[in-house]
DNA sequence: CCGTCAAATGTAAACGTTTACATTCCCAAC
DNA sequence: GTTGGGAATGTAAACGTTTACATTTGACGG
């Protein structure tokens, strides 16, 4: 059995609140005391019951971290960047992932009540509604790239659309026309920000709008080859293709090649997220950079700014998370267009 | 202010001891009385206080799950299995990443007291003593690929060393005599099983051991690039490259490639783990095959079913989880060698 | 030697549940 | 009509803390 601070208490020959004063604030007790108190609590291996005193104190230290069904690398430097922070504060994460339904939802939520301070919820999937609804009115809350984003919560979204369309942009600017996108899964959030950069961008430089060319997809690997399968009916056509996400891409790349196809000489390959493998691929990949880990890191912040009694309230954070573009060597200029000076530049990029 | 079970008592007009009945065991309440409790909670959003109910039952229905500093898809596989298989049981997920000194497990380990029900520890890199010395005796734990791990406890262990042995055996076979392996961290116990599956192979097939062939590295993929500069020193010495993780033999491949040399043409490369994307890279990754997320539904089954009373206590679980040679592209026979009709048959092997 | 006061420590209530035990209720059997 | 008994419900203790308030202690000034 756990030793209790009873335990503490009687071997001590004191009473249990000075134990409790000893290992909070050392409210006032006389160093003798003190000592003799940890010392014995250090023998009895003794630690305050987390439970006992969260129902006290209205406090757990807790914070919850709602994932959707998130695969590969990005999940784990989301995790890695929140829970690095939480430790630093003192707090721990309880991560529960994968919702798609209204019920999974509701018991995940049901699940964090009282075990949790705040909640930090990545849900692009889930209708905007529901999530909202119940959602806990008590506790901070974090909304990380989630559809329902709202004006009465903290928010932090990626620009997806604005990564995508400057990815398109250049690829425009290597002397692509058709280019074609394997897309995210529908009613996602992020696919349909970056499905709306895409398609911007081909607007702005007046590229007419092929339908044929947005390949459906989910953000797994084998959905990144299958769409590129489906592509490859087009060709020659085709002469770029934008994956919604780096895993995506990089199985799209395995299913050219299977097909005997050079990249990028025969055609170009990008992605998004730039998960820290894609600089290591071959060729490197080519993506719009999202700083992943931050994005853990932030959410957590700013569930500990609200922690904070004076910050409790105020003016909800709506951060906008800028992306930027990795070029790499998985994109090139058009096949068959000589390169001019500008595209040379371009594809020398950074690294 | 969230509801508590007082406030549904008052407006349902019985006493907490009602609702109590009617929210677990539905021990025979009448129809009429269970009904207007239940739409009176559902109307008020009453859900019960996890800590206070945890302080009486000595259930949290937590699990605690620390692992190392985990990257990549190892990681999010790991706690993908764990958490699904948690999640049918009602359970939740407490994830605790990084801890390599005493004071950060000492500290992981107090934070989960009187939080968790069970205790899964990954932790190869800790000292055995200290980590066992910490562990609480009260909770059950599953020591995953744990370096102390002990007929105290449950333990589950992939076989590192015969998945190394294995691997540089059909390297061996393909005719490689010069075999370079790119080690994990030091002190990991993962790492030093492969490192000894590697040299048993080369003794059982008189290939005396050259201490060079060994180079340090440390599972992250700058360690891959590294280590793979180091050997080109040896070149053409070296005809092929293990890696000990999946992680280092993509960036040692990058390397290579950034070299100009061809993969496996001029020297073959394979990996540990076999993380989803390893059949997707260029070349496909020949890799130990492990069941990731395997090992996470596992060791909460095991804890699961040590929190049955009876269960509760008897001999401990010590689960060796095989692994299976993955062989794909990124090996061949050894450059400048005529292919024997074995060694085709060889290369062709599995998908 | 007493009164005063601050410092040190103790006492007990509170947090929101579950559950053993007590009570009430109602109906059936005598 | 009384009694017995099972079903439904209520009462209160317990879980292990924190903390407001009460009490004890001891030093010191008068």
């Amino acid at each position: 059995m756990r030793s209790t601070i009873k335990d503490v208490a009687k071997q001590a020959g004191v009473s249990i609140a000075t134990i409790s004063r000893v290992l909070n604030k050392s409210d006032r007790v006389r160093p003798a005391t003190r000592d003799r108190v940890l010392k014995i609590a250090r023998k009895l291996k003794y630690s305050p019951n987390a439970a006992a005193r969260g129902l006290i104190t209205r406090r757990t230290e807790g914070i919850g971290l709602l994932l959707p069904d998130l695969h590969g690398e990005f999940f784990s430097e989301i995790i890695r960047g929140a829970d690095q922070t939480a430790q630093l504060a003192g707090f721990h994460l309880i991560v529960s992932s994968s919702h798609s339904s209204k019920e999974q939802i509701e018991s995940a939520l049901r699940l964090m009540h009282g075990r949790v301070d705040g909640l930090i919820v990545m849900s692009p999937l889930i209708n905007s509604e529901i999530l909202l609804e119940h959602l806990p009115r008590s506790l901070p809350v974090v909304l990380l790239n989630t559809l329902a984003s709202s004006r009465h919560y903290d928010c932090i979204n990626t620009d997806g659309f604005a990564g995508a369309r400057d990815m398109v942009n250049y690829l425009i600017r290597l002397g692509h026309r058709r280019i074609a996108m394997i897309c995210g899964s529908v009613n996602n959030r992020e696919a349909i920000d970056r499905l709306r950069g895409y398609r911007a961008a081909l607007k702005a430089n007046s590229i007419p709008h092929d339908p044929l060319l947005e390949i459906s997809g989910d953000f797994s690997l084998a959905a990144g080859q299958r769409g590129m399968a489906q592509i490859l009916q087009l060709r020659p056509n085709v002469t770029a293709v934008f994956a919604a996400n780096d895993a995506m891409a990089i199985s799209a790349i395995a299913a050219l090649r299977e097909a005997g196809l050079r990249i990028p000489d025969d055609i170009s390959v990008c992605g998004f997220d730039d998960i820290p493998v894609a600089r290591y691929l071959q060729p490197a990949l080519t993506s719009v950079h999202v700083p992943i880990r931050d994005l853990g890191f932030m959410s957590v912040e700013l569930i500990l700014k609200r922690l904070q009694p004076e910050k409790r309230t105020g003016k909800t954070s709506q951060i906008h998370v800028a992306t930027t573009l990795s070029v790499r060597a998985s994109c090139g200029p058009v096949a068959g267009v000589v390169m001019s000076r500008d595209q040379e530049k371009l594809k020398a990029g950074n690294q």
